[in-house]
RNA sequence: CGGGGUAUAGCGCAGCCUGGUAGCGCGCCUGCUUCGGGAGCAGGAGGUCGUGAGUUCAAUUCUCGCUACCCCGACCA
């Protein structure tokens, strides 16, 4: 390729828009453009890298058994009724009606229409095991989309459908697409984690995530160094205080008598701690929240540096799902004071409490009266002892759930999850198989997505420096770049500039030459933006003795290379960048 | 959905308070000089000032409506 006849342009300076870096580098770059909030054309470079991640996608998937399919990003009402989820879905779902009246959305996954398919091809186990995957665009209307490609209404997706006879069968068809993935990741050549995640509202119960590691990512992973074991914070369990080896004792004897406090104005653990003497710092101060769920309602309790975990919460039986924290109203009129004055003593709802104050004593917390808390309160003689729980979300330092070590923090951006839906949307809509003992029953269902154009934008988090992209070989919009010094004015230049790109394209090279005749500092600068990984440059200098140099994009010095010597030269480099393994970080659950 | 802000040339911004039909930097075009990390000089092109109404002799500027976009919030007591 040719940039004089490649859609090539760049920019100094910085969109206002823009609040990440690689939303600001791609704007820049000329990767995007925006359309509409969350609305992104993508321009030839942009194109051209997505482009090269599908592709590895596509091949992995083929190789792992996958068929490619396309479905309609439009999708009727009709099959979303069936599943349930037209009521389900809230305003995410981009609804809106034809000529005629009838309903559509535009498709945020495509469950409903892969069923469908599978309904009414496959009727035996002997059709099955089977996985259709597509590459297709899909809409979620997010209430606020923000950091351009990262979070965008439409966006490109890469989503598998797995259909098996049985439980095994799953677990298989879900163990292929676990071990394709971490080939997928593997080549595009990004650090990433493989994580235990919440299934979300998609449904199923045994789901991981796949994390390009990043310092602005959205997400907070925690591992294990000893184990390899890693989660989602939103999913990581902690340990029941019988197996935590720190916490075996027994609950220590109240030493202090309850004691009832005027507290004027205090409403959070920070403003108690600064209330309260120096020995009850906010790990010693109890909180406690209101959650009510499809169950009813529950007075949580956690240590006053701890955070709430609604998903944990909603698995209390005393819950249910759809956990969430009542509102300043309903606790009110449920306990008879506000936010910030709760606590067990006296507590008309039942108490359940995180595993993290089992032997907790001579605590301070609420009074259930505005401006009163209590100091000096123990379990069993000024409250009743509550149930526990896993309740509070685990955080860096605890002890690892797997009992070998302690966990470490790390953030991420998701590029992938991976389900096991069961029978979910078999069982709504119908799609049963006649089983080997002759009975019939719903086909077992695996989902499996990959955020191909999220995919960019998290490469250049993780790959970028003060002068650009920093793109790993396999998805950088071009392998190798020609730059030819000063060429208008230089025959001997242009000559070699051309000869060194027909014997690189020749060689199968992806090559782009830089024919524009720019000064060599913006074609430079312009390189390092684009985060194209090699480069030629091609000088009157070199050329007298018979040398071109070489330059990787993260590289200060140059090698000379004699010119009769560059094909091999750069597929040498080539090949030794593209060699998986040295920059992955791949621990996770086996 | 609530709060705040913005809308002026391809991009980044000034002008508006105090009304008189628009300017800067980058980019773009022409010429000359340059040519190894976003060149210099000279000349030039490019804007119904988001949109609709109102006030006024006169509106980019003041008033109101609308639209789009951005930020914050919408769970940690």
């Amino acid at each position: 390729m040719r940039a004089s006849q490649f859609f090539i342009y760049s920019d100094k300076s910085t969109p206002a828009e823009a609040e990440i870096i690689s939303h600001q580098l791609m704007l820049r770059a000329r990767l995007i453009r925006k359309v509409a909030s969350g609305i992104y054309s993508w321009l030839p470079m942009g194109w051209r890298v997505v482009s090269k991640i599908s592709e590895i996608v596509r091949e992995e998937m083929d190789a792992a058994g996958g068929a490619e399919i396309f479905m309609p990003a439009v999708q009727p009402a009709d099959l979303w009724q069936q599943s349930g989820r037209w009521a389900a879905y809230g305003a995410e779902l981009l609804r809106f009606s034809d000529r005629h009246g009838r309903e559509f959305c535009m498709g945020p996954t495509h469950e409903e229409v892969i069923t469908d398919i599978v309904r009414a091809q496959i009727s035996s186990y002997r059709q099955l095991p089977i996985n259709l995957y597509q590459i297709q665009t899909k809409f979620r209307d997010e209430i606020r989309p923000r950091f351009g490609i990262m979070r965008a209404r439409e966006f490109i997706m890469k989503d598998a459908y797995s259909f098996d006879t049985d439980a095994a069968g799953m677990a298989n068809s879900y163990e292929a697409m676990r071990a394709a993935y971490c080939r997928i990741f593997d080549r595009i050549g990004l650090k990433y984690r493989m994580v235990e995640a919440d299934s979300g509202a998609i449904g199923g119960n045994f789901s991981h995530e796949f994390m390009v590691l990043a310092d602005s990512g959205e997400e907070l992973i925690l591992y294990c160094q000893e184990s390899g074991f890693a989660a989602n914070v939103e999913q990581c369990p902690q340990l029941p205080p019988s197996s935590a080896p720190s916490a075996s004792a027994a609950r220590p004897a109240a030493q202090q008598t309850m004691e009832k406090i005027h507290t004027p104005n205090v409403k959070t653990i920070a403003e108690l701690a600064e209330f309260l003497p120096e020995a009850l710092r906010p790990e010693q101060n109890m909180k406690t929240m209101i959650v009510c769920g499809d169950n009813g309602s529950a007075a949580v309790l956690l240590r006053g540096n701890d955070s709430l975990n609604l998903i944990k919460a909603g698995n209390q039986a005393e819950i249910g799902d759809n956990a969430r924290l009542a509102s300043l109203a309903e606790t009110q009129q449920l306990i008879g004071a506000g936010f910030g004055s709760l606590g067990p003593v006296n507590m008309p709802l039942p108490l359940i409490a995180d595993y993290a104050l089992h032997h907790a004593a001579d605590f301070a917390c609420g009074a259930n009266e505005d401006d009163y808390h209590y100091t000096g309160v123990n379990f069993e003689r000024d409250c009743p002892l509550p149930r526990f729980a896993d309740l509070r979300n685990a955080a860096v330092g605890d002890p690892s759930p797997c009992g070998k070590g302690t966990l470490l923090g790390a953030r991420g951006i998701e590029v992938g999850h991976i389900f096991q839906l069961g029978d979910k949307y078999s069982q709504a809509m119908n799609a049963v198989i006649d089983a080997p003992d002759g009975s019939q029953h719903p086909i077992l269902m695996g989902c499996y997505g990959i955020g191909i154009t999220r995919i960019v934008a998290a490469a250049i988090e993780q790959g970028h420096d003060e002068n650009g992209m920093i793109f790993p070989d396999a998805i950088a919009p071009f392998s190798l770049i020609i730059c030819p010094i000063a060429a208008q004015r230089s025959p001997a230049v242009r000559l070699a500039a051309e000869e060194v790109y027909q014997a690189l394209r020749a060689a199968g090279v992806d090559v782009l030459l830089d024919d524009r005749d720019l000064r060599p500092g913006s074609m430079f600068a312009e390189c390092d933006l684009l985060g194209i990984p090699h480069r030629l440059t091609i000088g009157e200098r070199g050329l007298q003795n018979g040398e071109v140099e070489y330059k990787q994009r993260q590289e200060k010095e140059v090698t000379l290379v004699a010119q009769t010597a560059v094909v091999e030269f750069i597929q040498e480099r080539l090949q030794s960048a593209t060699r998986p393994g040295s920059s992955v970080d791949r621990a996770g659950p086996s």
